[in-house]
DNA sequence: ACTTTAATAAACAAAAACTTGCAAATTCAT
DNA sequence: ATGAATTTGCAAGTTTTTGTTTATTAAAGT
């Protein structure tokens, strides 16, 4: 007989299981994996977490777009708990009757799952993923055009600054790579970079950063700003006390997100 | 003999049993989901605060507007044979190099995901569905800017206008949902057809509508051809022969998928 | 209009599924 | 190899779902 799975391989076959059955039930799932139904329990709590499909009475269902690449989906798993806390403060910021602007990523895409559903609020983005998460709610989304990047499950390109030439926010949500004083922040796609920083320049209200405590100290390939040049960074408990005193001299709010 | 179903596979069951019969006795159900008459009664009251359904005295009748969501799945399923047949046909038809508009719905999305991967083609649509499933080839493919619609998963609006407005394409595939002789080919939706209207306007190649034989017959609320303004029509072997007769007249080409 | 019949609703008890806490087992890091 | 951390299965307690019973309401026939 064959071995053990380890949890990252069974979640690899539950979803399988669904993109074929479309709606797996528990008592399926455990028979097939030889595991009990309290770890499938589990498993589907933590994939319902990564939105890839939601869990009902006796099993699970596919979450309607399933994000098909693995790359993306491995990159949305690390430090999941924290984004989350970080996607939850900086949804609050978010205000009645606001225009936002939002580019792509897996920070990002937490942060609009997190938006509260009940107010009027119209999001701009170039992430495709975060367009179909949203979709269910009653938001109004505008998706900017443009060249589909598969690994980012985003477009870019002149369709979409042409697009983003026609729009002004009242607010900005960037996720970024890499945070120093030096280099500000940065991201390592040249389009992405180019399409954020149009973002920024035509808010006119605040621009925040999200962004886990691992960017800190980091350079990416492409700046999008000056650490002055944004008024507020969204950020976890980890983030490094030297980094926080160093970017509260440059003039920007740092707000920390406690998990729980 | 198979296990009992949970109550979201009962519900999804009860939904395909509406779509097939339009009508649903109370009776019936129970007996084929082998539950009792009070949880059949519970199912459809949930299912009647979705808005899927209306309920009447001994069973329950699909709703007339058919709402969100689940609906599109439901859609993509009906004469899905049909549909892919199609789709390989009209696949057939894109050659190396060729830039092609491809508008939303449940067709264009199977005819995308029969597109050969090792061609290099372009795909401009509003279908974000498609862009997701295509994203794992290295087509290129340029989405749409717009206003997101989540019943057809797709963007509208001016912004799709003003990305269409700076391209041309060699061919245009069209999806539709009506197709007389007096009225030509039909959408429900004013914004899609604006969109189609405008794909096909933009396209110097041949033009194709791809569409099941449901379709003919059929009128739909906005027109977005004449059938002398469209080279090739692309459906399956259900297709009504009188139908054909009279398209032929109209200088159109009928190909017709077979399956298998 | 009134009776008869069938369907729905409401209440309740049994069953199935879920949650939580904990100890055993496994994996990972040093 | 040893200790720490994670993962897993089990069991007790809770919630949700389901079928039955009884009462109420709606359709149908005389």
């Amino acid at each position: 007989m064959s071995k053990q799975l380890i949890p990252a391989q069974r979640r690899e076959r539950i979803q399988e299981y669904l993109t074929e059955h479309r709606i797996a039930p528990n008592a399926d799932l455990s028979n097939i994996l030889g595991v009990s139904d309290a770890t499938v329990r589990r498993d589907l709590e933590w994939m319902e977490n990564e939105g890839i499909l939601y869990r009902t009475h006796g099993g699970a269902i596919l979450s309607q777009h399933l994000s098909s690449e693995p790359e993306y989906n491995q990159r949305a798993q690390t430090n999941i708990e924290e984004k989350k806390a970080i996607a939850h403060l900086a949804a609050s910021q978010v205000a009645e009757g606001d225009t936002i602007f939002v580019n792509s990523g897996t920070t990002t895409t937490q942060f609009i799952r997190h938006l509260p559903t009940d107010l009027q609020i119209t999001v701009v983005t170039n992430n495709l993923n975060a367009a179909l998460e949203i979709g269910e709610s009653d938001l109004n989304v505008i998706v900017l055009g443009g060249e589909y990047q598969p690994t980012s499950i985003s477009v870019t390109g002149r369709f979409a600054i042409s697009n983003l030439n026609q729009i002004y926010a009242d607010k900005v949500f960037l996720g970024v790579d890499g945070i120093t004083i030096h280099h500000g922040f940065t991201v390592p796609s040249n389009a992405e970079a180019e399409l954020m920083k149009l973002m920024a320049e035509r808010t006119y209200g605040p621009k925040y950063v999200i962004s886990d405590h691992t960017k800190w100290g980091t350079v990416s390939n492409f700046e999008i700003a000056q650490i002055d040049e944004i008024q507020y960074l969204i950020t976890d408990e980890k983030f490094s006390k030297m980094g926080i005193e160093s970017l509260l001299k440059h003039e920007i709010q740092v707000l920390i997100a406690v998990q729980g």
